[in-house]
DNA sequence: TGACAAATGCAATTGAGTTGCATTATACTT
DNA sequence: AAGTATAATGCAACTCAATTGCATTTGTCA
């Protein structure tokens, strides 16, 4: 989802378009990494003045809504990224560097889920933590 | 793993046999869902006299040591269970309530980020979160 | 342009988890 | 069984992510 027009995502999810909201997610975006609250709001209150509680609403609206996904990798804070294509992470446990991966084929898990357990998977959440290529060294 | 005998497994692992580790231990085998730090600290200061530190402490050196598996399911807190085989959880978005499944048959796909990607996983987190048979209704 | 609801700012607070240091208890030695 | 070294614990203070209440401001729509 390139060139993402973040004011009609926005409206379409009945968000008022504000500076924060939309430089937030213009940030997000950019990063290829799933980024931290901190991240955001130093680099929000480098280019304007913003409070860290209205960033933190934001994140929690938008993850709401369904745009953005919440992540955890055992860092005890949480982890943001656009709720986009399906895909996972390569954690390095050595640097910490995060990688995506794609093409996990879980949907024939989900139908297995709901015909033998019926729970309804609405998403789920893959991450692999071990050594990237450099820190196999 | 049932009856399991915590004082050999702390031993074999060079970790001193203390009341509070052991009681730890049994309580987790106990819950058959994950267990977070508050809960295990009601627990245990019901039964004896124990600091919450001591119970951080614990749990961080327990999981160090692979005897626990830390895991977090987007409450900005941790979850712990057994460290045994390999299996992940079904979490009800409505009720809270967490299941277990196994039979993932993810490391066909973990040979795969190795060759593809030359990354080289050391454990994994699957999660699914949606609606239990309860809540569907 | 006016108005109302939504969004934000500020200050205080919560709650999970950590750190430093003094004290205690486990496990090994004799 | 007593002595000892080291690991484990307790206590107090602290850190840091995230939340809450309430007053103020700002989008959006009539």
């Amino acid at each position: 989802m390139a060139n993402q027009n973040f004011t009609m995502l926005l409206n379409k999810h009945d968000l008022k378009t504000t500076q924060a909201r939309v430089s937030l997610l213009r940030l997000i975006e950019k990063e290829k990494s799933p980024v931290d609250s901190q991240f955001l709001i130093d680099k929000l209150q480098s280019a304007f003045s913003v409070d860290k509680v209205t960033v933190f609403r934001i994140l929690n609206v938008l993850t709401e809504h369904g745009i953005l996904r919440k992540l955890e990798f055992g860092e005890n804070k949480a982890r943001y990224e656009l709720n986009n294509e399906d895909h996972h992470h390569l954690i390095c446990q050595n640097c910490g560097k995060i990688e995506d991966i794609s093409d996990c084929n879980i949907s024939a898990l989900e139908k297995e889920i709901k015909t033998k357990k019926n729970f309804l998977v609405k998403l789920h959440t893959l991450e692999f933590y071990g050594l990237c290529a450099d820190c196999q060294k």
